[in-house]
DNA sequence: ATTTTAGTTCGATAATCATCAAACTAAGCA
DNA sequence: TGCTTAGTTTGATGATTATCGAACTAAAAT
């Protein structure tokens, strides 16, 4: 395990990371978990952001499999939040600037 | 000009800020100029990175139409470096993470 | 046992993107 | 006038992506 490889390996989370966030509906989305403070359901942002429920399931997706968000479940409605974590490791000070 | 449009205009130039930096061959250009703290030519980061001339010269533009980089030009060579101030407003803190 | 609710997955489509070699431009040099 | 150097533009190709509706799963309510 050596220092290069470890580069490498940072490199594709935060290329990852920046794919994921170079979408004009996710970064909607981050914003409204952000601004709003609280955790919100795939329908909720839909009905907010006007797209259809698989689309914003689809983005919902993208965002949690690189570590963006967390997911809370409850029954058959699932909760969706920042996972701040992520944003101050690679991404200090940017929530701030929205 | 009211405060959703200034907000979306916003939106934009982070989504293509964004795409400019959600790919790894970008990624390293903007890392060996932080790192080494100077100018560099289209010759010397495609030498160091292993990419062909064309496709170095289409990152470099892809990273100066969104205003991570700046140009200049002396005779046919042109020198690269870190527009720093696009980062302080749009991704403060990141490239200390490098 | 249906029906409703919340979300996922599939299939299709249209669009964008990264890459390279080849041809090109433009400046400096012999 | 050529020749070299540095970079750009132009196809062409293969890969990935965003989007939607439709079909599906699983849980809750009636």
């Amino acid at each position: 395990m050596n220092i290069e490889l470890n580069q490498v390996a940072a490199d594709q989370r935060r290329v990852a990371i920046f794919k994921a966030l170079a979408d004009q509906n996710r970064l909607r989305i981050i914003r409204v978990l952000y601004q709003e403070q609280r955790e919100m359901t795939c329908s909720e942002v839909g009905a907010q952001l006007q797209i259809s429920k698989s689309t914003v399931s689809y983005h919902f997706k993208a965002l949690r499999l690189v570590g963006l968000t967390n997911t809370r479940q409850v029954a058959q409605t699932k909760y969706l939040s920042l996972q701040t974590a992520t944003f101050d490791r690679y991404l200090p000070g940017f929530l701030a600037t929205l």
